[in-house]
DNA sequence: AATTTGACCAATTCATCTTTGGTTTAGTGG
DNA sequence: CCACTAAACCAAAGATGAATTGGTCAAATT
C-alpha cells in the first residue's frame, strides 16, 4: 500500500483527506511544498497537480516566498502608495482633485465645526506669510486638507490623504517662475472665497468654488509646462 | 566668529539659512540631529528647540527612527484598511459612496470604452441571473468596480478600490429579508439606467442617476435596519 | 513520450544590526 | 539652586543578508 505508485486521483484524495485530518494552524498554513510531497509519499510534479485543482476549487491559496494557505484568498490589505506613484500621470491626478475635492468642500461646508474652520484660517494667515514657494506650498497643502477634515468623516479624510500624497510626489520638484509667490497671487483670493463659503454653510457654492479653484490651478500648472 | 555662542534665535536663523540653501532631495530629509548639530556647530539640545519650533510652525516633520523631513506632515503613507474598517461607521461609507460615485459615473461617461461598457453590461445580466444574495451582491460590486474601470482613471479605481473594501466589510453578514432577490428589485432598473446614460455619454445624466440609485440604496439599508 | 529530478528564479519572511528622534541621568559651571 | 551639556539609553523604523517557498525549466530517466 505505501509503496504503491499513486495515480492523479489518488494523489488528490489524500490531498483532501489531508486537509480533513490536519488541525491546521490558526493562519492555516500547510506545509511546504517539498516537505508535504513527502510526507504523501509522491514527486513534487503530482503534488503541485492536485494542489492546482484544489486552488482551482478555491478551496486553497497560495504565494511565492509565502506557502499555501487553507481558505479562500484574502483580498488586498493595503493601498500601496509606492505604486499609485509609479503609475498615475500628472493629468489623473488632477482629474482625481476635480472629481473628489469639490463633493469634500461640500461636506465640510455641512459638517465642519468651529475647530476645522480655525484650522482653514491658520492656513490661509500662513500661507499669505510665506516668504519662499515651499513654505507656500506647504501651507496651500494644510489648507486643503482642513478643508478635508471637515468634513469629519475619516474615510473621505483618508481618501484624500492618499490622493493627496500622491498628487505631492507627482507635483514635486516643479521649477518655479519666482522665488517668491507674489501677493496677488491668484490662489489668495480663491482659498479665501472658499473658506468663506464653507463657514457661511453653503455647501453647492463651496464646492463650486473648489472647482473653480482646481481648474485655475491646473491651467496654470499647464501654462507652465508649456513654457 | 566661528567660536561664538550661538543664542536662540541665531541658532533658528542658521537652521532657517540651512532649509533655504540646502538642495534637499526628493524626499525633503535633512540631516540627522547628530550630524547637524555638529555642521552649525551647536549642541544638540539647542538644535532640538529650533527644530521643535520648525515643527510647531509645520515647516518640517519629524518621526524616530525615520528623520526628519521638510513640509508637512503626511497622515498616512499607506492607508491600513484594516484601521479603516475598525474607524468608519456605515453612515460615514454611505456618505463617502454619495460624494465619490456620482463622480466617477460623470467620468465613465467621458472616458469610458467599449471593452467597459461590456463588462458593465456583463455585470448586470449576471446580478439579474443571482439565484442568491450572495451571489447577486457580488455582481452589484462588480457593477460599480466596472463603473469605477470606465474612467480609465488608475489612481481613482484605485481610490475607489479602497472605499470599496471598507463597504464590503461594513455592510458584511446583513441579514437579508429573502433568500432571493426578487425579481423587481429597484436596483435592476437603476443599473439598467446608469448603464445607458454612461453609454450614451450623458455624464451629467449618469452622475445623477448615480446618485439617487445610491440614495435609495441608503433607504432600504436604514429601512432594514430599523425594523 | 511522459515523468522525475535537480537546479535555478523571484517573492517573501525572518533575524540581526544600524540609524534616528526622544528621554533620562549624571556631571559642570555659574 | 538653576541652566546647560554631554553621554547613555530607549523604542521605532530602516537596512541588510540568509533562509524559505511557490513557480519554472531543462537534462536525465524510465
Amino acid at each position: 500500500m505505501v509503496f504503491q505508485e499513486k495515480n492523479e486521483s489518488m494523489v488528490l484524495d489524500s490531498l483532501r483527506n489531508f486537509l480533513a485530518d490536519q488541525e491546521l494552524a490558526l493562519n492555516g498554513r500547510l506545509p511546504p511544498e517539498r516537505v508535504l510531497c513527502e510526507e504523501l509519499n509522491v514527486t513534487r510534479g503530482k503534488l503541485r497537480k492536485a494542489l492546482a485543482v484544489l486552488e482551482g476549487e478555491g478551496q486553497i491559496w497560495r504565494h511565492v516566498g509565502r506557502g499555501t494557505f487553507f481558505g479562500p484568498r484574502p483580498i488586498n490589505n493595503l493601498t500601496d502608495v509606492e505604486y499609485l506613484n509609479a503609475h498615475s500621470r500628472p493629468t489623473e491626478v488632477i482629474e482625481a482633485r476635480l472629481a473628489i475635492e469639490p463633493q469634500l468642500a461640500k461636506l465640510a461646508a455641512v459638517h465642519g465645526n468651529a475647530r476645522n474652520f480655525a484650522e482653514m484660517r491658520r492656513c490661509i494667515r500662513m500661507s499669505r506669510n510665506a516668504r519662499e514657494w515651499r513654505v507656500y506650498e506647504s501651507w496651500d497643502n494644510n489648507f486643503h486638507q482642513a478643508v478635508a477634515a471637515a468634513t469629519c468623516n475619516s474615510l473621505l479624510i483618508s481618501l484624500f490623504d492618499t490622493l493627496n500624497i500622491v498628487r505631492r510626489s507627482t507635483v514635486w520638484g516643479q521649477l518655479r517662475p519666482t522665488r517668491l509667490p507674489p501677493s496677488d497671487h491668484k490662489s489668495f483670493a480663491e482659498h479665501d472665497a472658499i473658506y468663506e463659503a464653507v463657514v457661511g454653510r453653503e455647501p453647492e457654492l463651496a464646492a463650486n468654488l473648489m472647482r473653480t479653484h482646481l481648474k485655475s490651478v491646473r491651467d496654470r500648472t499647464y501654462a507652465a509646462m508649456e513654457v
